[in-house]
Formats: structure tokens, C-alpha cells, sequence
DNA sequence: AGCCCAATGCAAACCGTTTGCAATGAGCAG
DNA sequence: CTGCTCATTGCAAACGGTTTGCATTGGGCT
């Protein structure tokens, strides 16, 4: 079912025209906000929240509105995943064509530093649980808090 | 490390009494508001949003900010557990003494209904990522999503 | 009974996010 | 290449959950 992509499942390698051209195949418009986020994406190994990635942009290059609106379409045609890091703020990373991205991350608590953390354990029990309960369509969120080696 | 509670692990049994002595141990004062809404959590199975908790308070009992405030203080003195479903709203769940309180919930992501998953099957995990990664201290968050079988 | 400070009500501030509207510009036809 | 059109953008206002400043209230002590 999961096509799972060798370790390192970020889409860093893509480069910038491959990922244009996905919006191009879905009839979006390539304007450059969208080309100036999906580099910055591309070039962050990181969940990046909307306020980090309107930094990181090329100054005053668009409104932090139209990066708001940007993810929301890039979330929707699967080329990023949104992850929830347990403060209230909305992350993202891009996403190789296929992947579905799913992962997990440990985060410091002290310095909100991230690790990416490769496997799924859960998969398994996901099953348990729908079956348990009835449920269909599971799906699970799970992230890691810790105290860093610098931080400690 | 951690007593186990039997399956119930919501603090539910304990009467009023008993959470409002808690209170008094801390030398907190034991307020009309901060009974009502311990009453209110002391009934309620499931996380409440601090909104859903004013709502079920006995009409104009306390003002939205107090439920707030209330939440804050009974958090840091591990009355109750916070859990963050995936949407953007804090819920809480009352606790046993000495009850770290940890499990998780299967969500329904049309109606919102929500089921308490007992097992924890990630702490054997945690002492891997911990040890590879060199953090301590972790913890983790993890909730399940899916459909209910009313909503199927 | 009275005092004092924790706790409360109220309204305003905050923060991340969304949205309405008019102006802009990407991609297409001609 | 030029012009047209609708998706996209900037801007500012709205929004929802949460926090906070400040004057008032009222628990729990003496």
C-alpha cells in the first residue's frame, strides 16, 4: 500500500522546475510566491511554519496571506504534509511525488529543535484499534518531546 | 514508575469532596466556580474544551476567563490533563491522585465522538529514539483518527 | 468581625489563521 | 505580440481560541 521511499523521504532532491511542473499539471498558475515557497521548502529538511517561511522569504517577495493560501493549496494537491508539533502553529514539509509522508518527529522542548524519526510503529495497532471499535479509516498523529543533547 | 490504575483510569470516583481537599492541600482557595466545573469534569468521561465546560456550567456560574484560569491552575497541579485532538481547542480530563493520566483517544473526523484507547504501546519506543538521538525526558503524543460506525 | 491577597468579571489585547474586495498578472486565444 | 480573463495577490478587517490588565469581590485566616 505505501510505497515507502528509501530513508530519506523528503522531497530535498525534486528540484524546483520538477516541482513547478506538478502545479502546472494540475492547471495551477506558477507565479513567484509559489515558486519562492516551494524553494524555500525545498531547501528546508524541516517542518516550517507559515511565519518561518514568510522570513525566509526573499524580502517583502509576498504577503504572509498569500503564503497562508499557498500551503493550503500545496496541503491540497499533496505536494506538503501538515504536521501539528503541539504548540497551536500549523507546519510543513514538502513531499516527494507518490509519498505520503507519513512520519514522525522529536522535538526538544528547550530549543524546539526537530529529528525526523523514520519508522511507524503504529501501523500495526491502527489495525487493532479500528477493528476493536469499529472504526474505519484510521488514521494516528504521533509526535516525540524530549530534552535535546545541547539543551540538557 | 507509573501505578497503573485499573482500567477506569478517569478520575471519575472520586466525589467532589475529595477534589476540592486536593485544592485545600495546595492551600488554593475552594471557589463556587471551582467546584462546578470539578463536578463538571467529575461527570464527563471525555475531554472538554474549556468553551463545552462553560457551557454545561449551571447558567452564568462563572465568567469564560475563569474557566480559563481554573484550567490553568488544575493543569499545573496534575488535576487534570490536557490533550490536543488535532483541531486547534485544548480539552481536559480529570484525574485520579497520583494517575499520570496517560492514554489516548480515537477521534471520529465527522462527528467528533471520541473513544479512550487504554494501551500505550509506545514506551518501549521512546527508550530507542531516546537512546539513538541521545534526548531525555521524552514523552509523546499520540491520537488516533477514523470514522465512527455511526458515521460509516 | 475584619483584614488581606487570591480569585473573579469585564473588556481589551493577542496570535495564528481566514476572508472580502479591489487590483494584478499568468496563461491562453487570436 | 497583444489583449482578455479569471486565478492569484495585497491589504485590511474579521475571526476563534486564549491570555491579560485592572478594579472589584470574597475565601480563609487572625
Amino acid at each position: 500500500m505505501k510505497s515507502r521511499k528509501r530513508h530519506h523521504h523528503h522531497a530535498s532532491r525534486a528540484d524546483l522546475p520538477a516541482l513547478t511542473d506538478r502545479l502546472r499539471r494540475k492547471s495551477r498558475k506558477i507565479t513567484g510566491a509559489r515558486q519562492a515557497i516551494l524553494e524555500i521548502l525545498r531547501r528546508h529538511p524541516h517542518p516550517m511554519s507559515n511565519k518561518e517561511i514568510f522570513a525566509a522569504l526573499p524580502k517583502g517577495d509576498c504577503d504572509l496571506a498569500t503564503v497562508y493560501r499557498s500551503l493550503h493549496l500545496l496541503e491540497n494537491m499533496g505536494m506538503v504534509k501538515r504536521f501539528d508539533l503541539g504548540d497551536g502553529v500549523a507546519r510543513f514539509e514538502l513531499l516527494g511525488e507518490g509519498d505520503d509522508g507519513h512520519h514522525h518527529h522529536l522535538v526538544c522542548t528547550r530549543c524546539a529543535a526537530v529529528v525526523e524519526i523514520e519508522e511507524c510503529f503504529t501501523r500495526e495497532f491502527e489495525e487493532q484499534i479500528a477493528a476493536r471499535n469499529g472504526f474505519k479509516a484510521i488514521t494516528h498523529k504521533l509526535e516525540f518531546f524530549g530534552i535535546c543533547p545541547r539543551c540538557q
